[in-house]
RNA sequence: GCGGGUGUAGCUCAGUUGGUUAGAGCGCCAGAUUGUGGAUCUGGAUGUCGCCGGUUCAAGCCCGGUCACUCGCCCCA
């Protein structure tokens, strides 16, 4: 420990970054709500078990990335490395499954001991959704568009792409993965390393590798649409349709895969230049075999998170600080009064600044400072006559208010 | 886990071939101004030069290590 400094990968969040992250939050909160998501949180810990299900055992993940440890009761405990996991568990857990189909929005921390880089933390932040229940395309439909509205709704919507891919089913994946498996042990000495240990763990991956050699390949390996059966096609229409048809636009990125088996038929992100090799700002897919793979009952579902931190970033400006009214009392007696009238004026709604020393000059400093919008000058003169000096901080006019007129006369500054 | 870059005041940075007491702007504090902020002027405080070690008569500067940040790779549930 080298002084007081916070955990690698972890950072203050205060100030400017702190409304960015706020507004990032809250957007999508309002929005959720609005296509009738209901806010859930579920803990911010979980029996490792809850993450090596859904991840298999021999991951890079799971042995590296996660935070984990032993508690004083002798349980292994992870911090979450992502919010779906947590979600499937409390459905399962929880009794959820007699209600489906259920809608799920949350927000929180979560946690992956990576190494940092910009717009990827050890402890960040997502929003995320799930849609519980429901096998049919619409689901996709309308959870894709959920998130399109959130990126609408913080203006960062045109700053970002959305591709989009199908994994199809089950028995079309299988086929195009053997197929791809075959391909490319043909040609396995122009691979790089990376992709000669994808081959046997993650073969899908290789599609988006970035190494040349790789894409070369690439180009000319088969595709994804030759082995999917008609059922697939016919899914991955009506999403793409559906999606037109809310004017929503996409490219189709035939290379965009996940390596997990439980992942199915819809998979898609919305990406964005302006964040450097983190482009990602919003990813999710369908995955109709997770909850079984956790030994739950078979429950469709598709859902996606995005990155609090990335997305805080994209915001074009940080949303301003409120403007308050800012008392300032003159006088031992009026100091006395003083947190009486911000009480007063706290309790009707309005953001009050209140000056805790200094003089008269120290106190306007002070309020300008705070950026207030008006200050409430409080004297011997004005409390003999039950009034405050009213002065507009941005024009300089001022004039005598009587206490009880006060609301009114602040009404526009609330 | 791998490779590159960067660490000097709260912030942004300057600091010559190694040479006496480490600087600027912004910000901060005080005063000009004990009933009026912003502007101006005057004055003031900034600091383990990231940290540890080495070389040297002498290190902010050179060398090694380490920590952090940063860019990319891996990974991305």
């Amino acid at each position: 420990m080298a002084g007081l400094q916070p955990v690698r990968g972890t950072h203050d969040l205060l100030g400017e970054d702190m409304r960015r992250h706020r507004k990032v939050a809250e957007t999508a909160r309002d929005i959720a709500a609005r296509y009738c998501f209901e806010e859930i949180a579920t803990p911010i810990f979980e029996f490792s078990e809850v993450f090596k299900r859904t991840l298999g055992d021999t991951s890079d993940i799971v042995t590296k990335e996660m935070y984990s440890f032993t508690d004083r009761g002798g349980d292994d405990v992870t911090l979450r490395p992502e919010g779906t996991a947590g979600v499937c568990r409390a459905l399962i857990s929880g009794g959820l499954a007699q209600r489906l189909p259920l809608k799920f929005f949350y927000y929180g921390p979560m946690f992956r001991y990576e190494r940092p880089q910009k717009g990827r933390l050890r402890q960040f932040h997502q929003i995320g959704v799930e849609n519980l229940g429901v096998a049919e395309p619409p689901a996709d439909i309308d959870t894709i568009a959920l998130g399109a509205a959130i990126l609408d709704g913080l203006g960062v919507l045109a700053k970002t792409r959305l591709e989009i891919n199908t994994l199809g089913d089950a028995e079309s994946r299988s086929a195009y993965r053997a197929a791809l498996v075959g391909y490319f042990q043909g040609h396995v000495g122009a691979l790089s390393p990376d992709s000669r240990l994808r081959l046997e763990r993650n073969p899908l991956r290789i599609l988006d590798s970035k190494d040349e050699g790789d894409r070369k390949l690439v180009a000319d390996a088969p595709l994804f649409t030759d082995f999917l059966n008609s059922e697939s096609k016919e899914f991955f229409s009506q999403v793409t349709k559906g999606l037109e048809r809310l004017g929503i636009t996409f490219t189709i990125n035939p290379r965009l895969v996940r390596g997990l088996d439980y992942y199915c038929h819809t998979a898609f992100e919305f990406t964005t230049e302006a964040l450097g090799a983190q482009g990602a700002v919003l990813a999710g897919g369908r995955y109709d075999g997770l909850v079984a793979t956790m030994g739950g009952p078979t429950v469709p579902a598709i859902g996606w998170a995005g990155g609090v931190e990335r997305l805080a970033m994209l915001l074009a400006e940080a949303p301003p600080q409120p403007r308050p009214v800012a008392v300032v009392p003159i006088g031992p007696e009026a100091e006395a009064e003083a947190p009486l009238l911000a009480a007063r004026l706290r309790k009707a709604g309005f953001a009050v600044e209140l000056g805790y020393r200094g003089n008269v000059g120290k106190r306007m400093k002070a309020a300008n400072k705070a950026n207030a919008r008006v200050a409430l000058l409080l004297g011997e003169d004005e409390m003999k006559r039950g009034a405050a000096t009213v002065r507009d901080l941005d024009t300089g006019e001022q004039s005598e208010v009587p206490l009880s007129d006060l609301n009114d006369r602040l009404a526009r500054f609330r």
